[in-house]
DNA sequence: ATTGCCGGGCT
DNA sequence: AGCCCGGCAAT
């Protein structure tokens, strides 16, 4: 029989019909008195299919995002060799991420979490890192270099948002070149566990520049320093050469500079790449900031959430929240930025998308007025900032602008929100002038959807979208309803429960009663209004689609292959012929 | 790597 | 509709 099979297939299965023209019914139990006979030496098996075309990986990740201080030495080896690299990859990456989507089509939306979600987030790591760079001076700066480097000689920048990353790219850089000689400083003598990242980066400045500024470099260590490096710097016209301020300023002087540095953090925060750590308690004014890199703490985490906005957008099918607040994970801003970087004005209020992104770990961030007698709590950066401008600082007029000032004033908070609803109901009181983005943002959570007003947003992904999925898996296998089994399987014995898992049992016959009925209490008939009832019945039909299709969850019971393995592929039942759900050894 | 089977193409 | 298979995901 299969000789006959591979036979006629290699022929192009021209004669397919053969082998079906058998009746059906008997043809099983006739074979099944075969198998006394030998059988017939299996041809050669077709060569295997070549295998399919893939994109090619994207380029070692590592470089880019993975644990910067980890992947640090190899990285970053990489990343001096050629600079270009990473941007490149950056690029492949997207492509990839094109095509795995362009992929993915065919397939049901397939599972939002899959690859274009991580990729997502990869890139948007990548450019936290940079972010958290740039605040902190640490290992990343090499990055940020290294993607201006790129940008700058290399290539044409293919549109506004390469522009954009360009400008924010040579600031940034600027900065990260202050920080160099520090670093060196410091090697000599901290040995900070980060800086075995710098060398590269280092070695390249080294490259390029001048060997006097190994010699600055030695100068006594100011952290301040920086922000003043970095406003000379800007005056200078080298782009690629780092090269030290040669003068030192008093301390108060850079206290002040450490103002000026961080109004210019400010205002640069609406670049994405600015960003700091999420939940950063600083309560001690003074005290806990560090270098600059809490100035821009607050404001570029708003300037954050209303980039990423954009991003969702372009992706409405991941919900992927990227941040997770515990592993401290850089934040991740989008790179796309078309549309912001032009405008870095501290326009933060159009965006302000004060809502965070709703996150995994269902951690959500709010912003607390440290004002003395002043606990206001607001749920957008934004919000506060207007909120102690206005309220604190006095600054009516100017309210849309913002110096930076209000960061001191308020600090994060982060709070758990485990149930959505939770989280709503706490959001619209406490903020009521900003909050309304926020509600659509957050559509996960399922008590949510009932809640929330805005229905569009809302994702059909809720718990009500899983049971109902199986509803429909029920509906399609009837559909399929592979006649050939000959075995019946126990249609009474099999009960059904919403479940999932147990929903399998009975493919065949009852699955109509199913239809009909609603599964899951929740979703089903009685307890919605119209509206409701209609809502589900919205999500049923179109979930199968939408959604994660509910795989069928595999049988662990005996299947035709296994039973009769593949040398009897033809007393398997029609269905696992087909590869398709078996239907003769149902779980 | 194997296996179950979905999604979709071809006839 | 029947048949088949690529490819994904679970194992």
């Amino acid at each position: 029989m299969q000789a006959r099979r591979l036979a006629k297939r290699s022929s192009l299965g021209s004669r397919r019909g053969n082998a079906a023209l058998q009746p059906p019914g008997p043809a099983p139990a006739r074979e099944g008195a075969l198998p006394g006979l030998p059988p017939p030496a299996p041809a050669p098996a077709p060569a295997p299919a070549p295998e399919s075309w893939r994109p090619p990986l994207p380029p070692p990740r590592s470089a880019g995002t993975g644990p910067p201080r980890a992947a640090g030495a190899a990285a970053a080896a990489a990343a001096a060799s050629s600079p270009v690299l990473l941007l490149l990859g950056e690029e492949d990456e997207d492509e990839e991420g094109g095509s795995r989507r362009r992929r993915g089509l065919g397939r049901v939306q397939a599972k939002p979490r899959g690859g274009a979600e991580e990729e997502d987030d990869d890139e948007e790591d990548e450019d936290e890192e940079v972010v958290v760079e740039v605040v902190d001076g640490d290992d990343d700066d090499e990055d940020g270099e290294e993607r201006f480097v790129a940008l700058g000689p290399g290539r044409q920048l293919p549109k506004g948002p390469g522009r954009g990353a360009l400008k924010v790219g040579s600031i940034k850089r600027e900065m990260a070149f202050t920080f160099q000689p520090e670093d060196l400083k410091r090697d000599s003598s901290k040995k900070l566990s980060h800086q075995h990242l710098f060398p590269l980066a280092m070695e390249e400045d080294v490259k390029t520049a001048d060997t006097k500024k190994v010699n600055r470099v030695l100068d006594h260590e100011k952290e301040n320093t920086r922000s003043i490096c970095l406003l000379e710097q800007k005056r200078k016209v080298v782009s690629s050469n780092i090269d030290v301020p040669p003068a030192r300023k008093s301390s108060e002087e850079l206290d002040m500079d450490k103002v000026t540095a961080a109004m210019v953090l400010t205002s640069l925060s609406t670049s994405p790449l600015v960003r700091s750590p999420p939940v950063r308690q600083n309560e001690g004014l003074s005290g806990s900031w560090k270098e600059g890199g809490g100035v821009p703490s607050s404001t570029s985490s708003s300037g954050y959430w209303s980039w990423s906005a954009p991003s969702d957008q372009s992706n409405p099918s991941t919900p992927s929240p990227p941040l997770s607040a515990d592993s401290f994970k850089p934040f991740r801003s989008p790179a796309p930025p078309d549309d912001g970087i032009d405008e870095a004005e501290a326009s933060n209020l159009l965006f302000d998308e004060p809502i965070p992104r709703k996150r995994k770990n269902s951690m959500k961030v709010m912003f607390k007025c440290l004002w003395k007698n002043c606990g206001k709590v607001l749920s957008t950066a934004v919000g506060i900032q207007k909120h102690i401008r206005t309220i604190h600082l006095g600054r009516v007029g100017e309210s849309d602008y913002s110096d930076g000032e209000e960061d001191f004033y308020y600090t994060e908070i982060k709070l758990n929100t485990d149930s959505v609803a939770d989280g709503l109901s706490s959001l619209a009181p406490v903020s009521p002038s900003q909050s309304l983005a926020s509600p659509p943002t957050f559509p996960i959570p399922d008590s949510s959807r009932t809640e929330t007003p805005c229905a569009k947003t809302e994702t059909k992904l809720m718990t009500p979208l899983s049971r109902s999925a199986p509803t429909t898996l029920y509906l399609v296998h009837t559909d399929h309803a592979y006649q050939a089994t000959p075995p019946v399987n126990i249609p009474g014995s099999a009960k059904f429960t919403p479940n999932g898992s147990s929903f399998s049992i009975s493919w065949q016959s009852p699955p109509v009663t199913f239809t009909g009925i609603p599964v899951s209490p929740t979703h089903s008939h009685p307890v919605g209004t119209g509206e409701q009832r209609q809502h589900t019945h919205t999500v049923l039909s179109s979930p199968p689609r939408g959604t994660v299709s509910l795989r069928k969850p595999r049988g662990e019971g005996k299947k035709c292959r296994k039973v009769y393995g593949m040398e009897n592929r033809d007393m398997w039942c029609t269905a696992c012929r087909w590869k398709k759900a078996c239907q003769r050894f149902i779980d």
